[in-house]
DNA sequence: TCTGGGGTCCTAGGACCC
DNA sequence: TCTGGGGTCCTAGGACCC
């Protein structure tokens, strides 16, 4: 079974971003492999990547692999200007659009025939408009479902254009390797090779119930259903951010403790300083760890009111240091991250409502406290309401009428 | 090859509540 | 007084993505 209908949805994703802006800016590193960034590989031409050098890898490798490479630091505000524009374009070809990072988006374009023509036209001619407008190469999947959308632009790249036409979705999946499905990591891909599945079209095979024993309920669902081509997210507009973190590596050797607490300073202002430009506040407070043997660990705290002030993030944070002091001791650190969650969750009071407790007992109040509550959640904006507890008086709030 | 800086989602256990 | 069932929130970790 796979999902019909005609393929509306484009996955827009940039070639090599980072390095496709500086080959544009610099006539000079046209046609040449390219690298941004020093230490580890940000991004690399196809030029590079044509050597074998790969996004993450180290700089001393990637220069090994490709000694006349040229190596650039790299132009944040350069990129997110140029991500801007290419936004722009997208915005001007539908008003649905789902951004997924700096430089790839979802395109929903169902109900543009008429006034854009086909899909695959509108897909050519963004790709043309890009070009022209931004000077950036940009490949577009076009599918019927997100997945596919996304796996045809991977196929399609660099700068390429591919449809995947309605009843040619299993055939077009099922050779390629089971890597390409949204989820298959390291991790997952050595367990499903260790039990002989390598394609997508092996893993349709062997069945939802083992692949669930296998990677977990949620997981194992998740790739059954896209080995087959099922995939009903939709594309979402105007979806938010959920967190905003910040995070510096250290380098090796010792770090002390003023060293360090003048890096969660400058990560906490940051982090606060980005929020408040956005207008949003938040409730948990995560500090990120990275050690010398590279494991990890993270703690995290939930304040009871949303907040995006330097002060009471940095008051979290060094509590929350505090309290790993023992383990950065025995581990050393290499890394610092900060993280501010539970965005524009408001938290509040609570107020207990006298009667939750027998509408266990009746399905009738049951079910009128849970609209009541329902109604308080919308009315007021809130993220969750619990049964029996409300927002209380002493935030201004009135109680709901609740049918009798 | 030892490694940057952003994020997302899922799972599981414990505290706590009715 | 004890026990059970149903539920939320918080914390921590893990896998994954670009």
């Amino acid at each position: 079974m796979f999902v019909s209908g005609e393929p509306t949805i484009l996955h827009a994703d940039l070639d090599a971003f980072y390095a496709s802006v500086e080959q544009r800016d610099d006539p000079a590193l046209r046609g040449r492999p390219v690298i941004v960034g020093g230490g580890v590989v940000l991004a690399c031409s196809y030029e590079a990547k044509a050597r074998g050098v790969r996004t993450a890898m180290g700089g001393r490798m990637a220069r090994a692999l490709c000694p006349d490479a040229v190596v650039v630091p790299p132009r944040m505000e350069a990129y997110s200007g140029a991500s801007r524009a290419v936004f722009a374009v997208f915005d001007s070809v539908t008003p649905l659009v789902e951004p997924i990072s700096i430089d790839e988006a979802f395109l929903d374009v169902s109900g543009l025939r008429r006034l854009a023509g086909p899909p695959a036209e509108i897909a050519a001619r963004l790709r043309r408009e890009v070009a022209a407008d931004v000077g950036l190469p940009i490949t577009v999947g076009v599918a019927n479902t997100k997945f596919l959308a996304k796996v045809a632009s991977r196929v399609a790249k660099p700068d390429g254009l591919l449809v995947v036409e309605p009843g040619g979705e299993l055939a077009f999946l099922h050779p390629l390797p089971v890597e390409v499905l949204w989820g298959v990591g390291e991790v997952t891909s050595r367990k499903l090779r260790g039990h002989g599945v390598t394609t997508v079209g092996d893993l349709a095979a062997i069945g939802a119930p083992t692949l669930e024993s296998l990677l977990g309920r949620a997981a194992g669902r998740h790739l059954d259903a896209l080995a087959h081509g099922r995939d009903p997210r939709r594309v979402q507009g105007g979806r938010r951010r959920r967190s905003v973190g910040a995070q510096r590596a250290l380098g090796r050797g010792p770090v002390s403790p003023e060293r360090t607490d003048a890096v969660l300073m400058g990560l906490v202002d940051r982090v606060t300083r980005r929020m408040r430009r956005a207008g949003r506040t938040g409730r948990t407070v995560t500090l990120r760890l990275r050690f010398a043997d590279f494991t990890r660990a993270t703690r995290s705290h939930t304040l009871t009111v949303a907040t995006a002030e330097h002060d009471a993030v940095l008051g979290a944070v060094r509590l929350l240091a505090e309290a790993a002091a023992p383990l950065i001791a025995e581990r050393g650190l290499t890394m610092l991250g900060v993280a501010v969650g539970n965005l524009d969750d408001t938290g509040g009071a609570q107020l207990e409502l006298p009667f939750a407790g027998e509408a266990h007992h009746s399905p009738a109040l049951g079910a009128a406290l849970d609209l009541a509550v329902d109604d308080v959640r919308e009315r007021y904006g809130l993220s969750a309401v619990t049964r029996g507890t409300l927002l209380g008086r002493d935030q201004g709030l009135e109680m709901p009428m609740l049918p009798d």
